[in-house]
RNA sequence: GGCGGCGUAGCUCAGAUGGUUAGAGCGCAGGACUCAUAAGCCUGAGGUCACUGGUUCAAUUCCAGUCGCCGCUACCA
């Protein structure tokens, strides 16, 4: 059995979790359960990016040190991991001394194409990025994103050769060793490729940010956040000499935000070749999240929290909506009436109600005693080529046609009218046959919704119906807006 | 400015290497049933597949252009 390694991107601790903030979450937690389906050793990591000059900033806003506002933040991150049911097995924090130490180990590894120059540019402390001359100008000096002035940085900083690796790394993803998905993802960065890659700065003064790690033999200047955050990947194995590091790398699929493509596609492979270490399986970038066609925003004050939904609807119904109804190759929308059809039409009636009403029928017709379950039948090479290739939402299209064509067999066959007809055996082989499908549902549905796989495997597997105190998701009623 | 994507039923989206009546889900209308969370099942009504032109026996599907939306990227200055 081949190790399963799979990572989300390691959130920046400046802002809490939103419902966007949960994508990476869930989606590298399905990919992590599906792989231990299949009896694969995995390693699951998240974990937050916690460096920089505006952490910094923010923690000296509220009279506390960086570290403490850094642990403040990180929990809730981590929080939410366990809130959301994620199956995480580690969660670093780039705060972590293993992570700080290790991360100098990898500097070392890179210090022959690493050499000193002059950086000229503009720098958002809000994004913690460099941008060019032309974006500043185009934004009259003012990041967008943030509506602060860009600072002009005129100052010795370490660069790392990135142009002398970029050929290779292009090479590995145009002949799909390093697969990018989905591919129009893989369009945008080959153009960047095309369009020639510049070594890129790592570092800054420690005189203007001091919140780093400090750059190994000069105590003047720390590793740039960002180059350094890409590092937990390896860190969070224990490079270099740690078993899991050699269990583990390369990555089977690196799980990020479409809004860092460019660390993750350019960046990130640069510096793993530069070490001489081979590159990550599979890249996915999700989209974004809005909330009624409108981009989340503090200013809108549309910003949802995930406990907002999961404390009504459960966690369960959380998972299914974004990601099943999310698309998991391009931005998606939340919006509460689709919400609440989603949660009612498809997890209440269709499959909750088809587990109830089956085991209805076995506990009044045959005392709840379950008959021979016969093996799963269904095809499910569709839906595991789904989750191989990132595409969630297709795969659990493929779960609930299993669930409407439980529901048409059970239509089919009425097992009431047979009950009247006193022809046991055959009443017996149509509800067993359900329990089978149930079974079979549950199994694919333990990757996207674990609790409610469980429930339905307690309910059937044990050859007598086992009543539950509640029903798997009742029904909720339309509330009026506001 | 360059590169790329998108525009298909009221809504969210599939799809077609060009060829009989263009699909799904939601929503809507009707029907038969009763095991079940007033759930489930069946049937139906809705589309000139953005617009214009071209190639072709035949285009919604290929090509070009136009309009609209979006992404990445660059720069003149």
């Amino acid at each position: 059995m081949s190790n399963y390694f799979v990572t989300t991107a390691t959130p920046y601790v400046n802002a809490e979790p939103h419902i966007g903030t949960t994508l990476d979450f869930l989606y590298a937690d399905v990919l992590a359960r599906a792989a231990r389906a299949q009896n694969k050793p995995v390693l699951f990591s998240t974990g937050t990016d916690e460096h920089g000059g505006k952490i910094a900033e923010k923690a000296e806003e509220m009279g506390i040190t960086p570290k403490e506002f850094a642990d403040k933040m990180s929990q809730n991150f981590r929080d939410l991991a366990k809130t959301l049911n994620i199956s995480n097995d580690r969660f670093i924090r780039t705060t972590d001394p293993g992570h700080e130490q290790r991360a100098q180990l990898i500097w070392k590894a890179l210090q022959k194409d690493i050499y000193k120059g002059k950086y000229i540019g503009w720098y958002c402390t809000g994004d913690e990025a460099f941008f060019t001359e032309a974006v500043v100008k185009a934004n009259n000096g003012v990041c967008p994103n943030h509506n602060r002035k860009y600072e002009k940085i005129e100052e010795e900083n370490y660069f790392f050769k990135l142009s002398s690796y970029a050929p290779k790394v292009l090479e590995a993803i145009e002949s799909g060793e390093f697969k990018i998905v989905p591919e129009t993802k893989k369009n945008e960065i080959l153009q960047v490729y095309k369009d020639g890659l510049e070594d890129i700065s790592v570092s800054r003064p420690k005189s203007k940010i001091s919140w780093g790690i400090p750059v190994p033999g000069d105590d003047t200047q720390v590793m740039y956040v960002w180059f350094e955050a890409l590092m937990n990947y390896l860190t969070v194995l224990g490079y270099p000499e740690h078993e899991d590091f050699k269990k583990f790398w390369p990555a089977n699929v690196q799980v990020i935000g479409k809004d860092i493509l460019r660390f993750h596609a350019a960046v990130w492979p640069g510096m793993l070749t530069a070490i001489g270490l081979p590159l990550p399986k599979m890249l996915y970038a999700h989209g974004f999240i809005t909330v009624n066609g409108k981009k989340m925003s503090k200013t809108l004050g549309n910003v949802i929290k995930p406990n907002q939904i999961i404390d009504e609807f459960g966690v369960d119904a959380f998972r299914y909506y974004f990601l099943r109804h999310i698309p998991s190759y391009t931005d998606g929308d939340f919006n509460q009436d689709r919400f609440l059809a989603a949660y009612n039409n498809e997890l209440a009636n269709e499959l909750g109600n088809s587990v109830q009403r089956t085991a209805a029928m076995i506990t009044q017709y045959q005392n709840g005693i379950i008959g021979n379950v016969p093996e799963a039948e269904h095809d499910q090479a569709q839906y595991a080529d789904a989750i191989e290739k990132c595409q969630f939402d297709r795969a659990l299209d493929d779960v609930w046609g299993q669930v409407r064509g439980l529901n048409q067999y059970i239509e089919e066959e009425k097992p009431w009218a047979i009950s009247k007809t006193g022809d046991k055996d055959h009443l017996s082989e149509v509800l067993a046959y359900q329990v089978s499908c149930l079974l079979e549902i549950a199994n694919m549905l333990s990757p996207f919704l674990p609790e409610t796989a469980q429930k339905i495997r307690y309910i059937f597997e044990e050859g007598i119906i086992r009543p539950t105190k509640t029903t798997l998701f009742p029904r909720k009623e339309a509330q009026e807006q506001g």
